[in-house]
Parts: C-alpha cells; sequence; structure tokens
DNA sequence: GCTCAAAAATGAGCGTGCTCAACATTGAGC
DNA sequence: GCTCAATGTTGAGCACGCTCATTTTTGAGC
C-alpha cells in the first residue's frame, strides 16, 4: 500500500494551504507571491502548481472549505418561528460577518468568485446550488404556511433574494457602503422590498400576469 | 497655443484606443498583449501606460462610452404607456444585446467591472448612478400613476431590479444559462416576482412592516 | 535488499503587465 | 532662429504567474 505516499502528499497540500492562508491574511492576495507561499511551505515553486490550478485556485479553496462550514452554520441556527425576513437576513448576514474578518481579502475572493474557470467553477456550482436550494425552501415554507403566493416560483425569489445579497456584499466590500451595519441594512431593506413587491395588489394580481404581449 | 501638442495626443489615444479594441475583439481580452496594441498603433509600448492606467483601464474606457450610447438609446427608445415590466426589460435586454455581439468580451468586461479601482471605479460610478436613477424614476412613475405601492422607494427597487439583471447577466456569460433569449426569460421572471412580491397581501401589509425587532 | 517503472518534486525559463530613468520634441520668451 | 524648461516618448528591465523537461523519490515484484 502507499500509505506514505499519501501521507506526503496529503501534508505537502496542507502545508501549501496553510502557508498561502497565513500569507493572504498578512499581505493580501495581491501583494503575496506564489514563490512566498512555496517558501514558507518548504517546498518549490512548482509545487504549488501541481496541488493548486493557479494562484486564484488557492484562495478559492481556501473559502470554498470556510465558506461549506458558514453555510451549514447559518442554516442549523436558524431561529425557528421566525419571520421570513428575518430568516433570510440570518442567513445572508452570517456571510456577511464572515467576509468582515478580513475584507480586503473578501473583496479578492467575491471578485474572483463570479468567474471561475474550469474544475473551480463546477465546485463553487456545487456549493452555490444546494445553498440556493436551501433558501428557495424558507420561500416554499412560507408558501406552505399560506404566508406568501401560491404562484410564486420558490427558486426564482431565492435567486433574487441572492442578487439582492451579492450587491450589497459588493457595494460595502467597494466601499460604496462604510460599515457592516450599513450593508445589513441596505441588504434589509432590499429584501424588505422584494417581499413586499412593487405593485399595489389591486394592480398585480390582475393585470401583470396577462402582459405577455404588451402595448407598443 | 499648443494645437500641434493637444492634436498629436488625441491622436495618439485615439490610434492606441482602435487598436486595442480591434485586437480585443480579434483575440480576445487576455490573448491581447499590450505590446500588440502598441505595435498596431505605432507607438512603443510604455506610451500605452501614459494613455490609460492599466490594461483593464483600455478595456473599461472602450466599453464606458460604448455602454453610454446604449443606455441612452435605451431611455429614448422606450414606448409610452408599457407598463412597468415592459419598460425594465426593454431598458435591461438593451444593455444583454449589446453585449451580446461579443459574449468573449462582455464576460472579461463584466468580470472586471465590479471591482474596480481608483478613477477608473469613480467613472464607472458617474456611469452608472444616473442610470440607477433613471431606473428608479420608472418605479417613481408607476408610484405617480397609482400603480406602484406608495411606501415604495424607487432608489430601492431599482437597485433588486439591477441586482436580478446583473445575476441574468454573469449566468449568461459563464454559460449557466444557454442562450440570450434564456437570459431574457430568466430576466423577466425575476422582474415578476419582484413586481408581485413574495408575501400575500393580506400578510404583507399589516405583519412585516412593524417586525423591527422580531422573535427569536 | 535490489531493480526499475511510475509518481512526485523541482527550478530554470518564458511571456506577461507594468515602471522609470533616459531621451526626444515642443514652443514661449527673447 | 536660438535657448531651454516643460512636456511627451521610449524601451530596457523588473517581478510576476505559470510551464515543463529534468531529476528525485517511492514501493511492488522478485
Amino acid at each position: 500500500m502507499s500509505g506514505l505516499r499519501a501521507q506526503n502528499k496529503a501534508d505537502k497540500e496542507a502545508r501549501i494551504l496553510e502557508a498561502a492562508w497565513a500569507l493572504f491574511v498578512e499581505r493580501g492576495y495581491d501583494a503575496t507571491t506564489v514563490r512566498e507561499i512555496a517558501q514558507r511551505a518548504g517546498v518549490a515553486q512548482g509545487t504549488v502548481f501541481v496541488y493548486a490550478q493557479d494562484k486564484q485556485d488557492l484562495l478559492a479553496t481556501l473559502f470554498a472549505a470556510r465558506l461549506g462550514a458558514v453555510v451549514e452554520s447559518a442554516f442549523a441556527t436558524l431561529p425557528p418561528g421566525v419571520s421570513l425576513l428575518d430568516a433570510l437576513m440570518h442567513v445572508f448576514t452570517s456571510f456577511m460577518r464572515f467576509y468582515a474578518q478580513d475584507t480586503r481579502l473578501a473583496r479578492s475572493v467575491v471578485r474572483g468568485v463570479l468567474f471561475l474557470e474550469g474544475p473551480a467553477a463546477e465546485r463553487m456550482e456545487r456549493l452555490n446550488r444546494p445553498f440556493l436550494g436551501q433558501v428557495a425552501g424558507l420561500f416554499a415554507q412560507a408558501q406552505a404556511q399560506g404566508l406568501a403566493r401560491a404562484e410564486l416560483v420558490p427558486f426564482v425569489a431565492a435567486l433574487n433574494a441572492f442578487a439582492a445579497y451579492f450587491m450589497a456584499l459588493a457595494a460595502w466590500l467597494n466601499g460604496l457602503l462604510p460599515s457592516l451595519p450599513a450593508a445589513e441594512a441596505q441588504l434589509r431593506l432590499a429584501l424588505e422590498h422584494q417581499l413586499l413587491g412593487v405593485l399595489l395588489p389591486s394592480a398585480s394580481t390582475i393585470e401583470l400576469p396577462t402582459q405577455q404581449g404588451a402595448a407598443p
């Protein structure tokens, strides 16, 4: 059996990821070089690229693991009986508070995460799709309880909520919103609007659904 | 007067931008080198960086100008008397059709545009804020006509709509949505949901606004 | 405990975006 | 039309991420 081989490989990968994380936190993503990571991990520079697709992949791997834990924890700690709005806020602000630990690094992550390539993109999809499913579950639950419109498609509502979250996150990390509380406030406002809708009840249920081919 | 000086400068900048555009379209953003751009523009490689902050800035400049025209045209050609949903779709699909001309390049643009730095970020903000204001105007108009809820904040609704647009755009450019029509359909669905809201009319107007400090 | 093919690690080298000290051009003042 | 400070241009050079031919390590088969 190749126990030693596997052990060495695992050790090296762990050392590389550990070194990368330490340096990313210390200096920031852009200011960290792959040569530094290799040196700190005690391997040659080329070895880093045996274990990671590229530099961005290191950051993505590091965050994918951590984010997975945050997702799980967010849904596990969901207070029962809470309103839909508060449930959504509980989930999304979990992420924001996680990113708040290092906003500089968070910026690099979020910047890269939206346009990944190849295997890294697939891994992100495998993280993202179940998550969106869980968020959709919150809407479906509200629907089952007779709180939400029956015609609503839970997955579409989940995507809308996620979109609002992502915008608030991006605005915050770009300095357009001054602080985490400001970002949370903006997100709450956006979600409130999504829950309540735009149109008046009288206008909405009658006019809009039938406006497939509308007036010129 | 330094007419010749200014003329030369303008000429050179125009030549550089023209060369960059041609090569970006021909080869794609990543596959185009600054050296190639310089050669095609008939200047030294260092000269490119006199006129552009960096390579990404070239692409951003090129697209900012074009996008500005698309924004203007989208609102100018807004059919009067159209529903709010169709008005939003008219505006956002204008952008999508513009990006559809070259989705490879569009991917590079959208990837870079969300996390710009320094002056480029400010220029994007100066493009984006009035645009969001115009979208907010559509919601305010619906409000004035008594079609939209009076409590609605037009700017927040505009941000939500933009967020949904951005997500559909990103999903499309990442190949998660197979075609432009698919992206348009997804956006329409998302916007419909935003207009109609999530909660039932009965539940919405009474419970939610007062849920500031909700149950544990 | 030797052998040797497979697996893993290496680092010189490549092409890149970008900088900056050196050089060239311009035109107002005389 | 000459001078020279200001303005504009240049390309050698740097550090970077990443590749890949070469070298080193591993352990099953004997």
